[in-house]
DNA sequence: AGAAAATACCGCAGAATATGCTGGTTTAAT
DNA sequence: ATTAAACCAGCATATTCTGCGGTATTTTCT
């Protein structure tokens, strides 16, 4: 007997409660049994397996960006000076204090970062980008900041 | 009497409500009201008013890109040799129905595009990058292939 | 300051939904 | 062909939703 955790395979049935899910995270489990040509009680045992087998990580709220004035957007690209583990452990450190940075990722050969910036104007930017410019370690760094959103697409593709 | 559509001033509860189901989009409106403390009539009087003027732009259910066999994610800088309305209109046209590209941003000065790509594997991002170049008017590009996710703060920042 | 109005809150009741259980049916493997 | 497993529908109970009426608190106007 296999020690790997069996995942089982999605049929066409989950796949399509996923992707109702994702549009629509509170649908009520009677409408979505409906959407999927099913009972209610298969329809919920479903939705529970999924969550708990991991496919759905959790159900949240989408708040409005300009409603919230949070809707300047940034995105940074920073070079660190070296790899040393230090240097890093900071700038870790700095990136996760920083509310404002709402996405990082290390991309390339290591010492790049990718930053996503959200701020109410461009005087919060300034500060923000002040902050991070001090860390020490930091070498480079190009602001693009967004003029246009041309596309977002928040849930995963999935082929019904 | 003005013609413009006041918007109520938020209080205390009404962020703490926002910030909850941010964090737990379908928490039910008894344990949201207990959360608040208030009583659930009350609490769900608010969370539909939310709802109503644009607070709350939706409930959405978060797949794991792994499971789901999503996880290789790339930043592409991508520019345009002209900022002709027909070569960014085919621009556009291939980005909106490549599902794979999940985010576009128009940056900086009007020619410049960061896209976040969304693959399973290296060969699917090879096939995506393929046919991105391939369209009239694209110029130079640059791949940010993501190594490690340092951050990700999915939900907006909300002072209590 | 005092009265009137508006707003927000609570608790209750009927309707809708969630959820666990049972039994019957299909599917897969031996 | 037989057994085992998985799946599905329907029912019963518990929980939750949701609208309504009454009360308290805050706001506004005189």
């Amino acid at each position: 007997m296999s020690l790997i955790a069996k995942s089982r395979v999605l049929d066409r049935i989950d796949l399509a409660i996923l992707d109702e899910l994702q549009k629509n995270g509170r649908i009520s489990n009677v409408n979505l049994a409906k959407q999927v040509n099913l009972s209610p009680s298969p329809c919920l045992d479903r939705v529970k397996r999924l969550e708990a087998e991991g496919f759905i990580e959790g159900y949240f709220a989408k708040l409005s960006e300009q409603k919230l004035n949070q809707s300047l957007l940034a995105h940074v690209q920073v070079s660190l000076v070296t790899s040393n583990t230090s240097v890093f452990k900071t700038f870790k450190e700095h990136i996760v204090k920083t509310p404002q940075v709402v996405e990082c990722d290390m991309v390339a050969g290591g010492y790049d970062y990718l930053l996503k910036v959200r701020v109410s104007d461009m005087n919060e930017y300034r500060k923000v980008l002040g902050d991070l410019v001090d860390i020490p370690g930091v070498g480079t760094h190009h602001t693009y900041m967004v003029i246009e959103k041309v596309k977002e697409d928040t849930g995963l593709r999935i082929d019904l």
